[in-house]
DNA sequence: GCAACATGCTACATCGGTTGTGCAATTTGC
DNA sequence: GCAAATTGCACAACCGATGTAGCATGTTGC
């Protein structure tokens, strides 16, 4: 680790920069002192109140003068006021605050809800705060308890190994909670068709290896998982289409990281399969690199995309699930008069080649 | 979309769940009212000031006793009490919240960030909010200004467009910013070693295409980009390491976007060059289809690792930035006096096999 | 010329905590 | 047995914004 002024000092290609004009620390001129509405009335020459409601919005109602108003938003700017969000918070009781709880950043699938769901958030005049619990139910209840403390407005669980804790213990505070990905019992959810997109893949891996191939080998998840449960029950049902069965000893349900699956596949007591169903692209690490470091090349398809695990030789085919509806039906029902505890599906699309 | 009452219907493997448990709505029998340390102090037959001390852990230092203590902690527990972390911030002008602001969600490196950030925040006793402002410059100051209104006790800009007017816009309220992945003039910075990264990567790929093949092209990034022109600046240097220069033609700062690389690649003036130095992974993203899509199959590069896109054939080496290192110094940096605007560089990770 | 109304603002209580100050009640010192 | 010290807690003043209630002016109606 090196450590050095601005611009390495043996850098050729970028512009040496005059270092007079730096700022010692991070104290500007303003020192520390934050501006608030008492700073800017006694400017203005009004009460706290005025600017509060000017620089709020709610001045027309409160007949204010135009001409009043824009000299105390012209010194709010001079200022660099901004206005302290927890103190309005407290007082009016809305945060304005969206919170999502996420399992990990680690996969395209939560890394575009993740996006998806801060542009619709901000879309909607909603701060978004999302939190990574890395699969970690007691990080789940923990992390909603610390958004309740912020009295965020809703509470998104994605992914949540146990939504319902979660719902109740928002529900004690009187916030609001969805879950997406993984429904729940006791709140509105929204997720895939894990079934139908399991089946469909399924069907792809049976027809490319031919009848006469036998059983497909189950890879990745948590067998008490429900998105795990539904796609086994679409790989066993694609199975029975084809007059085969899926035997228990061809499902492994071995977690979620990558090294469980490698090694699942390396203390198997069978011979392998001819094709793979790969349950996340994370246990799909894990998978490739087993038939990297053993020179196999099983055909695989894999249930959550990758852009580049969908270049990959032994890939057959991909489900995407459509993170786009998914997120945006999440919003819709937000706006439902704080409705049944049902799930919606979203179906999936198949990525073949 | 289908709609249906929880777990579908049609699922066998699925344990059917008595229905009569559920709560109506999201009110439990607790409605909205949230229990503050006053309802607290009068059920336990104490002051709102003590409940405070208590729940907050200062009561030892307040000399209050152990029984009143255990009292109100239990009281506290049974109510389901959640501090409001609003009051409780803008009465003690400490929010214990820490913002980061972030590009992208669509790649490891970022991904990785995120996550460690998340973890080492918490470690801390602080509580993580990242955003992410998709590379645009407007919304990573608007973002600033949310967080800044939030009073957060700290910003960190990750790979920021414009990370000096963050740091003044933060400055302005008093805030102090931290700069990851890119540097700024204004604000300390932890970043990547991009020179001597993408020098090594550029000799492996020079090495490997042999000493007649010609210059490599470079795909990828921003020009402005303090990263990029780094890289480059490695790149050439490795040119001239091995005798070779490398033209400004071959130099295609396209942008981030996959798309973008593509098309620039559609669309050369000239024979494609032997090897590839690509600039990100999402840039081998567009890089690939156009390979995939063109028949051809060129060696490449990439500054920046990703699992899959690792096992591509083509592939000779990539290069993956030390997350752990990057985001524990920044948490040191934290730690700093308030220190100087220096950049402090973090060695790579050159991945090949 | 005076009531009635509109206009443009201010005062003040409030949200839920935090914390310096102070004061009884108890314990200790001698 | 009385002063000094300690223990255990309550009071009240905040933090910064919000919104209701109200109070001066100026304007209109007749």
């Amino acid at each position: 680790m090196l450590r050095q002024a601005f611009f390495s000092v043996n850098a050729q290609s970028v512009k040496q920069v005059e270092t007079s004009a730096q700022v010692s620390g991070s104290q500007g001129k303003s020192q520390g002192r934050r501006t608030t509405i008492y700073d800017i009335a006694e400017l203005a020459g009004t009460s706290p109140s005025a600017v509060s409601a000017i620089l709020n919005g709610s001045w027309k109602k409160r007949r204010i003068a135009e001409t009043t108003a824009q000299r105390v938003i012209d010194i709010a700017e001079a200022e660099g006021y901004a206005r302290n969000l927890q103190a309005s918070a407290l007082r009016s009781d809305r945060s304005n605050v969206i919170g999502m709880i996420m399992p990990k950043y680690d996969n395209r699938y939560f890394g575009a809800i993740a996006e998806q769901f801060e542009a619709k958030a901000r879309a909607r005049g909603l701060f978004p705060v999302i939190t990574c619990t890395e699969r970690d139910p007691e990080l789940e209840v923990a992390a909603a308890r610390e958004m309740i403390g912020y009295r965020v407005d809703c509470i998104i669980a994605t992914g949540a190994t146990d939504p319902d804790r979660i719902t109740r213990t928002a529900a004690a505070a009187g916030i609001r909670t969805l879950n997406l990905d993984l429904p729940g019992r006791e709140a509105p959810s929204v997720i895939s068709d894990n079934y139908n997109g399991a089946r469909e893949l399924a069907l792809l891996l049976l027809d490319r290896i031919g009848p006469a191939s036998g059983p497909l080998l189950f890879v990745g998840g948590r067998g008490t998982d429900h998105n795990t449960a539904e796609r086994i029950r679409g790989v066993r049902d694609a199975h029975e289409a084809r007059g085969l069965a899926l035997p228990e000893s061809h499902v492994l349900t071995c977690g979620y990281a990558s090294d469980k699956a490698q090694s699942a596949l390396d203390t198997l007591a069978f011979d392998v399969p001819e094709a793979l169903f790969v349950n996340s692209t994370i246990s799909l690490e894990g998978v490739v690199r087993w038939m990297r470091s053993n020179g196999q090349t099983l055909p695989f398809g894999c249930f959550d995309w990758d852009p580049f695990a969908a270049l990959l030789e032994e890939n057959v085919g991909m489900v995407k699930q459509d993170v786009t509806a998914l997120v945006s039906t999440i919003f819709d029902r937000l706006d439902e008069p704080s409705g049944e505890a049902d799930v919606i599906q979203i179906p999936c699309i198949l990525c073949t080649e």
